[in-house]
DNA sequence: CGCCTATTGTTGCCAGGGCAACAGTATTAT
DNA sequence: ATAATACTGTTGCCCTGGCAACAATAGGCG
């Protein structure tokens, strides 16, 4: 059982590369800690010292940054396989800037930041590639955050939206995308009113540009 | 002459924390090539396949993401020691999606990447340390990157300014600030209207909240 | 010193879209 | 089945701030 959630760990981005004899050394290296969490629940607070890297084995969650407002903001979507924490590993203050909550249930590896950084004897070269694997981790969260600007940046809400649609359907390359969460939350993501969002997306709809079915959309612009 | 450029490269964030004789033969291992341009030159396009990440010695140059409609958004200031292309390290493609322009002369040191992903039997340790170092140099990239997210999704302009001062003084740990730009590359930064964030700022200057000389700013609501 | 370019200040216009408020539907819990 | 909660659609009001256009100043360079 337990067993079984460390061997799907190993489709994990941050143990590419790695065969299964130098993967079972590193887990023992690294002795992950699986913890449980229902439904709403909070992973982690804003402003709680982060020790760990978190990968979830099992079940969705949201990382939200909070405002003094009261509102708040959607930063990412945490799925199966998805990493939290890691870009924490090098600042001083390792203080998280975002609230991380479950969105199901969910089943989390934690990994301390030390076991990472120490020396481990037994694989050592596995441990260099699991670095590798780290910078590309971490880049890859950079990317998004890049994106994210790609579509901020626009003007119009009606750009933004299709910023948002091209770069789901990966540039262009497929004409039918799949909105990963609620209509809600993509409003938030684009930094945009909900109902306005609504308004424009039937207006795109009206001039052949989209067609929506619930979270499934044609790109007919294509 | 040569020989200065390199040794300035120590004091930059990827070689902390490695001792003098270790950085000498890591710098053999790693053979940084220096280039020098000028003034309004291109270090890097859009689109361009990226082997290598680019160290500034000198000068300053400015990262831009060009858009279809031929205007561009500001992304990264780079300053001496800043680093550029480390992202791109990990993605499969490699292509830069931004443009890279230098604002003075600049002198930089590129390093390929499979020099740095190759093992170096000499300064091994070394070398771990430098993958370190690197997973902090990117994750600084990313929290900029947050930062950044965090000033735009202010719904107002003014309170996008405020969140800008208020990320430049650290918190509010310092009262007065120096806006690193011009106040044009400002309002590209937080993705707002020239005229309109020049309006603005004085209309906060006129209520007490601010002082502004130049681009240097005292906030007086702290 | 004077030219040229970059930066900054200032104005008025007006449209994009935020907001509130409500209704209808879907989803989950009891 | 019923209640409760979340999500979605729709409308009208009205204000923020984008934009163009111009002037003034500052800074860089021959």
């Amino acid at each position: 059982m337990m067993y079984d959630k460390l061997k799907s760990m190993q489709s994990v981005a941050l143990f590419q590369d790695i065969n299964d004899d130098d993967y079972s050394n590193l887990i023992n290296c690294l002795s992950p800690q699986i913890k449980h969490f229902s439904k709403n629940e909070i992973l982690l607070l804003t402003g709680d010292s982060v020790q760990h890297i978190g990968i979830i084995l099992d079940g969705t969650a949201c990382a939200y940054l909070d405002h003094m407002s009261g509102s708040h903001t959607l930063i990412s979507n945490l799925m199966p396989m998805s990493i939290f924490g890691e870009v924490l590993v090098s600042t001083k203050s390792q203080r998280s800037p975002v609230t991380i909550y479950a969105t199901s249930d969910v089943v989390v590896a934690f990994i301390e930041y030390q076991k990472i950084y120490s020396m481990c004897a037994i694989a050592c070269s596995a441990h260099r590639v699991f670095l590798q694997n780290m910078i590309k981790t971490i880049s890859d969260k950079y990317f998004n955050m890049f994106d994210r600007i790609a579509i901020l940046r626009e003007k119009t809400l009606r750009s933004k939206i299709m910023a948002y649609l091209f770069l789901l359907s990966n540039n262009g390359a497929s004409v039918s995308v799949k909105i990963p969460f609620s209509k809600t939350m993509l409003a938030d993501y684009i930094l945009a009113n909900r109902s306005a969002l609504s308004k424009e997306l039937r207006k795109m709809e009206n001039e052949g540009l989209i067609a929506v079915n619930g979270r499934n959309v044609e790109l007919l612009f294509l």
